[in-house]
DNA sequence: CAAATTCTCTGACTATAATCAGAGAATGAG
DNA sequence: CTCATTCTCTGATTATAGTCAGAGAATTTG
């Protein structure tokens, strides 16, 4: 029964692509190609432009052409130049397109079914939760912290969304000219930096780091986005600047935040952060932390 | 977050195809086409025969040449024929051939690594108990039950492992001869039926039903292989077992057990079957129970 | 406004993953 | 002993999935 985790994930991986993968390979590839059925599959009801299928299947342009041909000569989609920019193209489903689509929605569902049937309900009931409990940490393995320009769009966005919350969260709402200042410049090396944390390529959270005199390192614009928390994202941004400040050669780091920021606030307490005097004027500030390295 | 389970299958499915599902495809796919390498995990550091590797991954013969001769020519493995039967052919792995193999063995491993190490200590550890979770419950619902023919070949397995068992467990050993009689033509219908249960093609379990007067079913031969136990199967072998006895128009089902098998003796009090005098003289049951269908 | 870049498309090409028909040798069933 | 079947192989052929180079139009950048 005991098992190493990493021959346990291999046996899973392998019952699975026996199990569910067929679904992928098979529930798609009926009546079309699989490239094809995938395809169809992306576009959606709505509908997408040429670009973004490309860059969510990974496929070559020439390739994602000719699929497009073939289905438009099957009268599945229509494709029309966007009115925006003209060089990008829209991809449309037709009526005839959107009933096979919604067939290859039947075929998964059944297939799905049929892996349920033969359980009982109890044992369906623990599918549910164990299922729901390992897509979510393969989830939370797969999103990458990565360090940022402070100036590029990702990071931009996350610190954007990082205020807005603020201002919502706080008894007085969230003024960023109020605050302490961490200019784009003082959080890119060597005055500090900025990591950002990116699920399927897709910013979901932040966290700076200002390096101050006397080896003292300051945490700044931590931040999870909604879609992303539960998955222990936080504590490992957490981690990740603590591991940066180390590298810089900080002895302690320093933190302030909000009364009503109630999780980071736990966060940093289990995180071995110790509660001192404020060190600092942050207005909205009511708690201030300190952790030696 | 509430999901119907279907919905929750899928999903998982989806992020399984896209996290470890690459896994298959590229953790083999460096050196050699997929289908090579496939092919040469298969056949393993003990080698196989053709026939075996073909029923295996469910291949054309004449491609699964094209992709041994390929192999052969590569130095990887080297083919014989068998000494028992001419016609089989024999395939071993060369030293090289077992060196590819276990270069794939550790980038697989490398892979599940990979998808560990962003998680902390306790998230490794939900992941594997939710990970052997899912994995059961799929394996459990890959066993399908069928009604099969007692003197085939697996019928036969089973009902001699479960001879064998008995044999070990009764505090008497268990001699089939003193026993009630259930020969293959009472377990073959009209007289009664038996149902084997398999997992990827491999008898794990069987179950039977003989047919009496007065509309009165008995349940002989319940069996689990041991190393399908814990996936509920003992009571699917029941459940399909009443089911078959209502069809037949059974009102009353009964059956007799040994003191020691503790487990299936759980299983009919749960699956509301009373303890009721002894109907019969078989020799070494200690227990009689009944069912109203 | 010129130059670089982005987006899509076509043509030419390749590798992979099959499938089908049938042949030849060995074996098993009656 | 004969006939049907099993097992493997070769030849011929096909579908799928992709890659690479480059062209032409639109847009962005400096």
């Amino acid at each position: 029964m005991e098992m190493p985790l990493v021959e346990q994930v291999r046996s899973f991986n392998r019952t699975m692509t026996e199990r569910v993968g067929v679904l992928t390979d098979h529930f798609l590839g009926r009546n079309h190609p699989l490239g094809e059925a995938r395809l169809l599959w992306e576009i959606g009801e709505e509908g997408a432009s040429i670009r973004e299928l490309r860059r969510r299947l990974g496929l070559d342009s020439a390739y994602i052409s000719r699929l497009l041909r073939s289905l438009e000569k099957q009268g599945l989609l229509v494709v029309r130049t966007s009115e925006h920019d003209g060089r990008v193209r829209l991809v449309q489903l037709t009526e005839a397109g959107l009933r096979e689509r919604a067939e290859l929605d039947h075929r998964a569902d059944a297939f799905a079914r049929s892996l349920l049937e033969p359980l009982s309900e109890s044992q369906r009931v623990k599918l549910g939760a164990a299922v729901a409990q390992v897509e979510r940490l393969l989830i939370a393995s797969m999103v990458q912290i990565t360090v940022a320009d402070p100036a590029s769009q990702d990071a931009r966005w996350c610190i954007e969304q990082y205020f807005i919350e603020l201002g919502e969260r706080f008894e007085m709402g969230f003024d960023p000219t109020l605050t302490r200042s961490a200019h784009a410049h003082e959080l890119t090396p060597p005055a500090g930096l900025l990591l950002v944390a990116r699920l399927r390529e897709e910013p979901v959270g932040c966290g700076a780091l200002r390096f101050h005199e006397n080896a003292i390192g300051e945490i700044k614009r931590m931040w999870v986005a909604p879609r992303a928390r539960g998955l222990g994202l936080g504590r490992r941004l957490l981690l990740a600047l603590e591991h940066e400040a180390r590298e810089a050669g900080v002895g302690v780091l320093h933190l302030e935040t909000n009364r009503t920021l109630i999780e980071a606030i736990q966060l940093y307490r289990d995180s071995g952060y110790q509660e001192v005097e404020a060190f600092d004027d942050e207005p909205y500030a009511h708690h201030w932390f300190e952790k030696r390295l």
